[in-house]
DNA sequence: AATTGGTAAAATTTCAAAAAAATCGAAATA
DNA sequence: TATTTCGATTTTTTTGAAATTTTACCAATT
């Protein structure tokens, strides 16, 4: 039989998935200690595979680990999402130049069709806020991807999913969801395809940086906010 | 009594210390399959501490893991080593104008220290190769990071870490040592700390791409002899 | 000769408990 | 009252071995 590579996924593995999963979405909220004993009974695991999970995790940031101390969420800071939204539009507009010089016909394609998806779950009237979050966040997700996915650079790529990982925990930790104080996200993203498609890189750079420096003004007047 | 920060260290932080070295200086060749047993015995430790080194350096890129089939050290090619040139230039650029821009009397007196002190190893009559080499690969680490250490991003610098430490691989696997066809690092070096202390950051920019380029081209060159 | 199938060996992954270290609280000291 | 010291408890880290999966090998079949 045909086996492609759905070979059994490890639990360390899993846990990983998880783990960063309930991160992103605040499940574990920052600061938090993660309690070897206690989190492995969460997750239904074993101590040793956990620790592998999370010491994976602490290589790209998302938990701190220190030394006889065990592991904690990440704290999260003005000053780290500043940098992080700074750099990622950096990264992102190198990215975005180069997969508009290589991006061939089955990239544009890609990136209509990850634009659809993305739009039909924005058109869904809101039933269950929650699942349809999910939905809409793998969406936005893989939009964003797709319009960088022709730069043909591994490191872009993953610094960039690192990143983008990290700001979207930013966005959720603020509650912020995808329509905020009227503004038209749904336009922003078309208007950044089209210019993209039509090979005009320095506007579509032009529109990806306002894109995040509005989201950034956003989440930063809700940490004010926040703090009071 | 002033303890510092000098906690015990972990065994599985050691390990992934010793591990990444010997990666990065070629002791364990690209593609080397990383038996758990073997390698536990090699470097006096257990299997589950070297379990969480590994799946640590599994998400920086020196290894890959592959579930169920445990871990071996990243292949090599062309590709990646012109990918990681090429970002890592763009990425130290932006680092290096920050860093001229914000830099203050003693980012410019830490920058003087560190290049006298790789200067000062560079000058030492070539007697034990070996050790004094790996005294070479700490100075130059410690004068290019000193270069950029003002720039105030900590996501720059992380990745700008790994980046490094993943040229310095292929450097070393091509046996490449400072000086190598004529070549004048030294000046090259000197050149670059005089631009950045004049603040003249389009220069030093155009001196750190050169000097990328020039290295890129010789380990390019090498791999090619290599593989015939 | 090449391919399939099945078994033994080897390696990876996971578990459970021991060992080591940090934390907490109360008693003792200044 | 504030600080230190000591012991008990919790938590992290490591160990050694069981369970699971992959790999290697060899015979049988096409």
């Amino acid at each position: 039989m045909l086996e492609g590579q759905s070979q059994k996924r490890t639990m360390a593995s899993q846990l990983a998935d998880s783990v960063r999963n309930d991160i992103v979405n605040g499940t574990l909220p920052p600061g938090t200690r993660l309690n070897l004993n206690a989190l492995s009974k969460q997750y239904a695991a074993g101590v040793n595979p956990l620790r592998e999970a999370l010491s994976r995790l602490s290589a790209t940031g998302f938990i701190t680990a220190e030394d006889q101390r065990g592991f904690k969420v990440s704290e999260i800071s003005r000053k780290e999402l500043i940098d992080t939204q700074r750099v990622r539009t950096e990264l992102e507009c190198i990215a975005l130049r180069l997969s508009i010089a290589n991006g061939d016909i089955n990239w544009e394609s890609e990136l209509i069709a990850a634009h659809h998806r993305m739009s039909r779950i924005q058109r869904t009237p809101m039933g269950e806020r929650l699942s349809l979050d999910v939905n809409w966040e793998t969406g936005h997700h893989d939009f964003h991807m797709a319009l960088l996915s022709a730069c043909e650079s591994e490191w872009l790529m993953l610094f960039i999913n690192t990143l983008f990982e990290c700001s979207t925990r930013y966005r959720k930790a603020m509650l912020l969801f995808k329509n905020t104080l009227g503004r038209d996200v749904e336009t922003e993203h078309k208007n950044l395809m089209d210019a993209a498609l039509n090979k005009d890189a320095d506007h579509a750079c032009a529109l990806l940086t306002a894109h995040f420096n509005e989201t950034t003004e956003l989440i930063l007047s809700s940490m004010d906010k926040a703090k009071k």
